[in-house]
DNA sequence: GTTGCCATATGTGTTGACATATTTTGCGGT
DNA sequence: ACCGCAAAATATGTCAACACATATGGCAAC
C-alpha cells in the first residue's frame, strides 16, 4: 500500500488553475509538462489548431523527448490534443456541436454534484456563499466586474464538487471543464447571462441551505439548460 | 494538396467488446495492446491487483517495450492501472465505495443518454426492444438464462447510447463502464434483481415509445437507483 | 509565370543500450 | 531456526542515435 508522495514542485503559472490538481500519471516530470500543457490549452495560451512540436517541447523544458511524448500521449488521451500519425500533435478545436454536447453532460454532471453536496455537507455550510451571492455579487454583476465574478463563480463551484466527495465524478467534471473553460468567459459576457446566472445560483443556494437535495439538483439542471440555449442562441457571436 | 485519407486496421479480437472501439491513439500498434488488456482487465481475466511486467508484455505480444510502455501510460489515464514509480503497473482494484460514486455517475449519465435518443431517434425505434423486453425475455430470466438477457441488455445499452448521438457523454459511459463491468454481472444474480430490471427497462421502453423523454430519464434513473441500493444492501455478498 | 517533379530538410516513430530503483537470494551471526 | 545485511538479479526509467514519413524549396519544362 503505498502511500502517495505530494509532489507539486513547479508549475505555478499565471494560470489560477481551480480545479484538482491531482492527476494519475507516474513518470518522473512528465505530470509537469502536462499540467503546463493543458494549462496553457485551457486558457488558450497556445491557440486551437496549433501544432506542438516534440522537439521544441523537450528543449523549453529541458528534457528528452520522450517525456514530452508521454505527457503528449497523456494529452491526447484526454482529448486536448489530436495526434496524427508522423505529423505531430495540434491542439483540439471545440467546435460547436461538442460544446452543446459538453454542455448536456454538465447539466446532469453538475447537477449531480449539488445534490451530493447537499446531502453531504450540512446545511449551513451554504449561509456564506447565498449571502455573497445575494448582496456584494449583484453590485458586481452592475458594475461590469466579471473578472472577480468569474473568480467567485469557479470558487463555489469547486466547493460544491468538493462537497460531493466522489472523486470519479470530480475527474469527469475536470474533463469537461478544461475544454469549455474559455467558452464560459464568452457565455458571461452575453447580455444579461451574468444576472441570470446569479439568480439561479442564489434559487440554488437557496435550496442547499435549507437540505432540499433534489431542489437543488433540479436548479443546477435548470441553470445549466438556460446557459446552453443561451449558447445555442448567440453562437455567430461566440465562435 | 491532396488530402490523404487514413485507413486504420480495426482489431477484431475474440472479445466481444459492444462499446465505441474509437480510441483517440495515434501511436502505431499500441492501440491493440491497449484494447486487448483493457479487455483482459474489464473481464478480469488479468485479476484485480496483478502486476503488469513491461516485459512480459513486450514479448507477449513481440513489440518494443516502449510501446507496452504508451499502452500502459494510456491505460493509467483511464484508471484502468495504477502505476508505482519504478514498480510497474498493477490492475487497479475496485472498492465498494468507487462502485457507489461509478453508480451515482451512471444514474445521471444513462438517464441522460435515455433521454437524448428519445429526443433523437424516432419513437418506433424503440418498439422492438419493447417487445422482447415484455416478451421473450421474461422467459429468459424465469428460465435463468442470464447470459442471453445480459447480452439482449447490452444490446439496448449501446442502441440507446448510439441514438443519443453524443460521443462525449459516449465516451465517458465507455469510461465508467468497463470498471464495473464484471459488477454487473454479480448483481444481476442477486434475488429478484434481473426481474425487477427487466420491468423498469419495460416501463422506460414504453415512455420511449411514446416518445416522452423527460419520463424515459426519470425511470432509467430510478432503475439505476434501485441497482445501486441492491447493490448496497448485499455487498457483503459481492466483494 | 505557372506547374510538376525531385532533392533536401525537418520532425516523428522506433530501437537498443544504459542508469537507477527494487526485490530476491544467499550468507553469516546470534 | 531466525533475523539482518549485503550483493546479485530483475524490472523500470532514461537517453541518444537511427529509421522513416512528411513538408519544403528549388529547378526544369512548358
Amino acid at each position: 500500500m503505498p502511500a502517495k508522495a505530494k509532489q507539486r514542485p513547479v508549475a505555478s503559472r499565471t494560470s489560477a488553475r481551480a480545479g484538482p490538481k491531482r492527476v494519475r500519471r507516474s513518470d518522473t516530470g512528465a505530470a509537469e509538462i502536462f499540467e503546463t500543457l493543458r494549462g496553457r490549452i485551457a486558457q488558450q495560451e497556445i491557440p486551437p489548431g496549433a501544432k506542438l512540436r516534440e522537439t521544441d517541447l523537450a528543449k523549453e523544458f529541458s528534457v528528452a523527448r520522450t517525456r514530452v511524448r508521454v505527457a503528449l500521449t497523456a494529452l491526447e488521451q484526454r482529448g486536448l490534443v489530436e495526434r496524427i500519425p508522423n505529423r505531430g500533435a495540434v491542439v483540439m478545436r471545440l467546435d460547436m456541436s461538442q460544446a452543446f454536447h459538453i454542455y448536456h453532460l454538465r447539466e446532469v454532471l453538475e447537477g449531480l454534484a449539488a445534490r451530493l453536496a447537499t446531502e453531504n455537507a450540512p446545511a449551513e455550510t451554504w449561509r456564506a456563499e447565498l449571502e455573497r451571492f445575494s448582496g456584494p455579487m449583484a453590485e458586481l454583476v452592475a458594475k461590469g466586474e466579471l473578472d472577480e465574478y468569474i473568480g467567485h463563480y469557479e470558487r463555489l463551484r469547486i466547493a460544491i464538487i468538493q462537497a460531493a466527495d466522489n472523486p470519479v465524478l470530480a475527474e469527469m467534471l475536470d474533463i469537461v471543464f478544461e475544454k469549455i473553460q474559455v467558452l464560459i468567459r464568452r457565455i458571461i459576457i452575453l447580455p444579461g447571462r451574468a444576472e441570470a446566472g446569479r439568480q439561479q445560483h442564489v434559487a440554488m443556494l437557496e435550496a442547499m441551505a435549507r437540505g432540499d437535495a433534489a431542489e437543488a439538483e433540479r436548479l443546477r439542471r435548470a441553470g445549466l439548460h438556460s446557459a446552453r440555449l443561451a449558447l445555442e442562441k448567440y453562437q455567430r457571436y461566440i465562435l
